[in-house]
DNA sequence: TGCTATTTGCAATAGACTTGCAATAATGTC
DNA sequence: GACATTATTGCAAGTCTATTGCAAATAGCA
């Protein structure tokens, strides 16, 4: 279970584990959209539980910082988005520009691409990001 | 010269050649890197060019408009930069994580990949975007 | 030069996210 | 299981980026 490996990645940080803290983690698992903290904190909302707006922010980060969630943000969206990690490969996503439904890429072709910047520009590569939008079947 | 031409691009839609906008494109003219609106403010207000932020910010979205600028959302730096598009190929960019310097990656290898998109998911693409971080020579 | 519509600056506002702090709750210890 | 300690929460307020309303300024044309 997701829970108790969580659990431990906190006490190993000196942290707990908390009932705002599952609600967010039990909403990120049964939920197969990066979801935004403001959506977070709607969908908590209506299933009844009591939490603020704050500690969803809070709670994404620490959730980020364990290396459980990925932060992404999407092409001008002016918000940053959060998925469970939870064993998933690295991937992308596209979204639709009419809907907003966001859809997984399981491709990332940017590893050769990688090693190609790094010559050229004597950077080391630490990160990427690669989002694409369009419009997805239902809204063309 | 530039300005000639964006003038023209003005008048076509029922805009004006001002004092501010000649000071805007010509520091984007002269930078090699894309700015971000408070750079501009900044940079201008050096430059002895009185000048609102506000204006900064509507003049960065008229060019965008008329097609005269790009804007980037660069990997979780929480604000927009904006370069001159003037007959640049499509390009992508890396940041240093600890100068924030940023280069421009002259390639762009998503032709195939957006075909592959769409045959899987059948969106239509539209729009891109990929950004790498990393450590410049300098910094690592 | 003068007229009119566009543009500007200022103030106020919006939206995402963070911080300070007192109150609350989770964990280890007895 | 109760207690003490320390992390966490909620609320209010603050920050930062960006936008909007409106009166005053100015570009472009006759």
């Amino acid at each position: 279970m997701l829970e108790t490996a969580i659990r431990k990645g906190l006490r190993e940080t000196g942290r707990r584990m908390t009932r705002t803290r599952k609600a967010v983690l039990a909403l990120l698992e049964r939920t197969h959209e990066p979801l935004s903290a403001s959506e977070i904190f709607a969908q908590l909302q209506q299933a009844q539980v009591a939490i603020d707006l704050v500690t969803v922010y809070r709670t994404v980060n620490v959730l980020k910082e364990l290396g459980l969630v990925l932060q992404l943000d999407l092409f001008q969206e002016g918000q940053s988005r959060y998925e469970l990690k939870e064993g998933r490969k690295h991937h992308h996503h596209i979204r639709c520009q009419i809907c907003g439904r966001i859809v997984d890429l399981l491709l990332c072709p940017l590893k050769k691409l990688t090693k190609l910047i790094e010559e050229r520009t004597q950077f080391v590569v630490d990160d990427h990001t690669l989002e694409f939008t369009g419009f997805c079947p239902k809204c063309q």
